[in-house]
RNA sequence: GGGCGGGUAGCUCAGUUGGUUAGAGCACUGCGUUGACAUCGCAGAGGUCGUAGGUUCGAGCCCUAUUCCGCCCACCA
């Protein structure tokens, strides 16, 4: 037999990449049932995720680590289930990012525009960029251990789903649920296209107000207005909108303008007539009472503009610049306009007053300029019908999102979603299937026509505009699978499973992603959706590039200099950080928050997450070591994937020694435990409690007592060495979800160590619930029997701390072997029996250990520990006076009295009467014990 | 303006059918290192669970009000 020759410290560095390997060239990332394959069977439901695309400019962060781990867990979970599981990886084309990036790129590269290159060449460039840095992030996301079938890869703007694009708009155009037309449309200057309500964030900003006078017109409707000195003050952001200004408005009921209203007001500077209307939008109480109405530049004012037919006035050009409307002012950019116009109102003696203001200013998303509301001719998706069915198919329950309180997030956004503008004046993205001819009529189809459908003219032309990255996102969950074809993998892997991703895509994509399953493919595509929440750096500030307060996650698994790490990380490493492995950061991200909120980073804990895994490590070279040096009888551990039971093993209590029985009955609990949690989505706490069964329980005392049955040989050693292999084994399992790596490295030597190979990897191996749930290996003796074992082994870890501590405080060496006399009457068998075990552990010496049932004569200078009914006595010899034990003494007897007045007065209460048999009993047993405690103390002070 | 989340140990956070002595990691104190592991072990200290009421035999958990922090939606010039 070889000796195992294992690092003492788990190296993840040159472990990670071979298992990576291993699992991908082995094929376990396949579904267990392919429909493309022979031996398929249709009627084994499958569970799918499909990826929430990564864009193809990015560089991995934390959201990336977050979403993968968290998808990676359910998928090995179902997986492990046996139950066929596909993950389905891919990346959008993310068109206003890349063309900038791109744009960027080339500009600094070749000194070369957009314009310069021309459309055809630019998508070109834009594609070999693609291809040349497409492939990071996806190799960045292979080191996070995603168990993808990477040869189910998409992208949004490959053949198939370009195809399935097509198709949507068709089919949403022939029914009449896309339209084109002006409309005011969020306009974004700086990147000159159009963007979506979603696209925009407001922040508050200070602003200046401007406070001018609107003058009317003398009666009749004269001109020569500046002569008469009547006038409403008006009060704006934004003056250089006056220019397109077609009225003013004030409220119906407003005794101060009243009298104004179906008068003419004079536009300063241009000196056209406007109207002064009512209406009850306006608010008396805010500003100056009267509002100036710009149609052409402000969504309530168009909205005003609607009511009363006021005519609409374009201003600005695509650059924002004032056009051939905007009188002396054109060719000026808005904001130089805005002073000029102001500067020559203040000569004209129409200006109040100015004053700082703080409101909320709308930004674009990528660009970050100010939006510039203007009058558009752009696309649109109807989508008012889409929205209520998505809202309904929450409502009805067809799709559940976890938490739960995101479905009023969602219903409060379907309930006033406005129609999606899904035109965008890029070049990088699925250009818009719609042709024109030269008398303006519009053909779309599925092939490109050749001729106008309606005219039959040839001279047509494509519309130059492409399609909003998210029109083709939102039909990610079946596009991937080969609709609008039919396809085998569609027909049978459709709809997925879970949508896992973060609360802040819930409308950009999660919503559509509704809307467009259920219209085009007639059902959710998908049942379940479950939203994680946001990264943040350990103070909970968003990680930003500006903020400079980002991690890396390649950092937290490769280690990375102190130069690199934000201010606050290099106080905490100022030796740089330490390379962690992708397991410990696996393990943080899904243990260390509850789902929908978000989660503080902390870097100390992803280093106890490491040191966890190290642990695991290190158990498992202990049970290697263990099944080593049994010699020659290697121990079934199973039979591969699919293990059953060996004969005449489930018959009974056997030769299992209580430390087996309750390692055993623990992890039951456990695996009972965990899989509810798994369940009901609670996988931050199942991971924390596998945690704790494998380090506390496991680790700290089973190891511990095992050690003293293997150093015993012959049939206890190799008892010993089953029980540790097969919990090892289970924890292992559990704990492989959360951190693949190490957990299947130590499967492969446990394999080995057994003689084992059917079985490559724990991806294939069963859920531990199926077999404890069977029952197995647990010996099944009745009911109560694991409380029992639970309930014997919990004293005797009493009895061993309380010797431990007295001897901690008494500063006796640990290596220090001493006597010990135990009497309990009740307890008597149970602590003879395990009299080795109680040694071994609180470091007794055998031969001077004596387990009585009563006591003639209290042993002379010792001291007494007092365990319920259970009295300890240890020898005074080399430790602290017999003064100082009776204070010890003393105090704990009023500790123990305040316990017993605490519950004899609860259980004299209401309580006795009301409270459950169950929990009244609990509480009774406990005051027994004090009662016990106090007696045996009391004793011990005479 | 509407809505949501959070406030628990020095720090970062758990605590999901309300059960009576509130947990973890890190940090801290004492002791310990040739046999799985110092990326460790044993023992310990540390909290009136934001505040005020209420329901209940019993509240960190349920209800009401309130305060602070964060976020989302809407966008009154």
């Amino acid at each position: 037999m070889t000796k195992q020759e294992l690092p003492k410290a788990y190296d993840f560095r040159s472990t990670e990449p071979r298992i990576y390997e291993m699992w991908e060239k082995g094929g376990y990332f396949k579904p267990s049932n392919d429909p493309n394959k022979p031996g398929f069977d249709p009627a084994v439901k499958p569970f799918v995720i499909a990826i929430p695309p990564p864009n193809v400019t990015g560089e991995l962060h934390l959201g990336h680590a977050m979403f993968v781990s968290v998808e990676d867990l359910m998928t090995r979970y179902h997986r492990m289930k046996g139950i066929p599981s596909l993950w389905v990886p891919g990346s959008d084309h993310a068109g206003i990012a890349t063309q900038l990036m791109v744009e960027r790129h080339l500009l600094q590269t070749e000194e070369v525009t957009r314009e310069e290159l021309g459309r055809e060449e630019f998508v070109k460039r834009t594609w070999d960029w693609k291809k040349k840095y497409g492939s990071i992030i996806t190799n960045q996301i292979r080191r996070l251990g995603a168990s993808c079938d990477w040869d189910r890869e998409r992208f949004t703007l490959d053949e198939g789903l370009s195809r399935a694009v097509r198709e949507a708009f068709v089919r949403l155009y022939e029914k009449g649920l896309i339209y084109r037309g002006p409309r005011l449309i969020n306009w974004s200057p700086g990147l000159k296209t159009a963007v979506s309500d979603l696209e925009v964030i407001y922040n508050e900003e200070e602003a200046t107000l401007y406070y001018f006078k609107y003058v009317l017109a003398g009666r009749g409707g004269s001109p020569s207005a500046r002569t008469v000195d009547e006038y409403i003050p008006v009060a704006t952001i934004r003056p250089e909108t006056i220019l397109g200004d077609t009225a003013v408005a004030v409220h119906p009921e407003d005794e101060r303008y009243k009298k104004f209203i179906g008068r003419t007001a004079i536009v300063p500077i241009l000196n056209r007539e406007i109207p002064v209307i009512a209406d009850e939008y306006v608010s008396r109480e805010f500003g100056t009472g009267a509002l100036k109405i710009t149609p052409g530049h402000d969504p309530n004012d168009y909205a005003i503009a609607q009511r009363h037919n006021l005519p609409v006035i374009s201003v600005m050009d695509e650059a924002a610049k004032i056009n051939e409307n905007g009188g002396p002012y054109q060719g000026q950019d808005r904001f130089e306009a805005r002073e000029k116009l102001w500067k020559d109102m203040q000569d004209a003696g129409l200006v109040i007053k100015t004053e700082k203001y703080v409101t909320t200013l709308p930004r674009t998303q990528r660009g970050g300029e100010i939006v510039e509301p203007m009058i558009s001719t752009q696309w649109f998706v109807k989508i008012e019908p889409l929205a209520k069915a998505a809202l309904k198919a929450v409502k009805d329950g067809r799709i559940q999102i976890v938490p739960e309180r995101f479905e009023k997030v969602y219903f409060n956004w379907l309930e006033n979603i406005k129609d999606w503008c899904i035109s965008r004046q890029l070049w990088w993205g699925h250009r818009i299937p719609v042709w024109y001819c030269e008398n303006g009529h519009m053909t779309t189809g599925r092939a490109d026509p050749t001729q106008c459908s309606t005219c039959g003219s040839t001279d047509i032309h494509q519309d130059e505009d492409v399609l909003d990255t998210w029109f083709s996102s939102g039909l990610w969950p079946f596009s991937t699978l080969g609709w609008p074809e039919e396809t085998p993998d569609y027909k049978y892997f459709y709809p997925t499973s879970y949508m896992e991703t973060g609360y802040d895509i819930l409308f950009f994509w999660v919503a559509r992603m509704i809307m467009m399953g259920l219209e085009f493919t007639g059902e959710e595509p998908f049942h379940t959706v479950y939203l994680h929440g946001t990264v943040r750096d350990q103070f909970g500030r968003r990680m930003s590039k500006t903020t400079g307060n980002g991690i890396d996650p390649l950092w937290v698994l490769d280690g990375a200099p102190a130069e690199a790490l934000p201010d606050y990380a290099r106080k905490q490493y100022p030796q740089g950080l330490p390379a962690m492995g992708t397991d410990a950061l696996r393990f943080t991200l899904l243990t260390a928050g509850t789902p929908g909120n978000d989660l503080n980073l902390n870097l100390e804990k992803v280093e106890s997450n490491r040191n966890f895994a190290n642990k695991l490590w290190n158990g498992g070279r202990f049970v290697l070591a263990a099944i080593d040096s049994l010699g020659a009888s290697p121990l079934p551990l199973g039979e591969g994937a699919r293990r059953r039971p060996p004969k005449g093993e489930s018959a009974g209590e056997g030769d299992f020694t209580l430390a087996d029985s309750w390692i055993w009955a623990r992890l039951q609990e456990l695996v009972r435990n965990v899989e509810r949690l798994f369940q009901s989505f609670q996988y931050g706490e199942a991971g924390r409690q596998i945690q704790e069964f494998f380090w506390s329980d496991f680790a700290d005392w089973y190891v511990e007592i095992a050690k003293q049955e293997l150093a015993a040989g012959g049939a206890r050693a190799y008892r010993a060495a089953d029980t540790l292999t097969r919990v090892l084994d289970y924890s292992l399992r559990l704990l492989h979800p959360f951190t693949p790596f190490v957990t299947e490295e130590l499967w492969g030597h446990l394999r080995r160590a057994v003689k084992e190979n059917e079985v490559l990897s724990y991806l294939t191996v069963d859920w531990p619930e199926a077999l404890i749930v069977a029952g197995w290996p647990m010996p099944r003796a009745g009911e109560g029997w694991e409380a029992s074992k639970v309930a014997d082994f919990s004293l005797i870890q009493e009895i061993v701390r309380s010797i431990r501590n007295l001897r901690a405080e008494r500063n006796v060496s640990p290596a220090k072997r001493i006597p010990a006399t135990i009497v309990s009457k009740e307890k008597h068998g149970l602590i003879k029996e395990q009299s080795d075990m109680i040694a071994a552990l609180a470091g007794l010496e055998t031969s001077q250990l004596s387990i009585l049932s009563s006591l003639k004569e209290k042993p002379q200078d010792s001291a007494a520990l007092v365990v319920g009914s259970i009295e300890i006595y240890l020898p005074l010899a080399g430790m602290l006076g017999l003064a100082d034990e009776r204070a010890r003494l003393d105090k704990e007897l009023t500790e123990t009295q305040a316990q017993i007045e605490r519950l004899e007065k609860l259980l004299g209460s209401d309580f006795a009467n009301k409270a459950p048999a169950a929990v009244i009993e609990k509480e009774r047993a406990r005051l027994k014990a004090f009662k016990d405690t106090a007696g045996k103390i009391t004793a011990q002070l005479k």
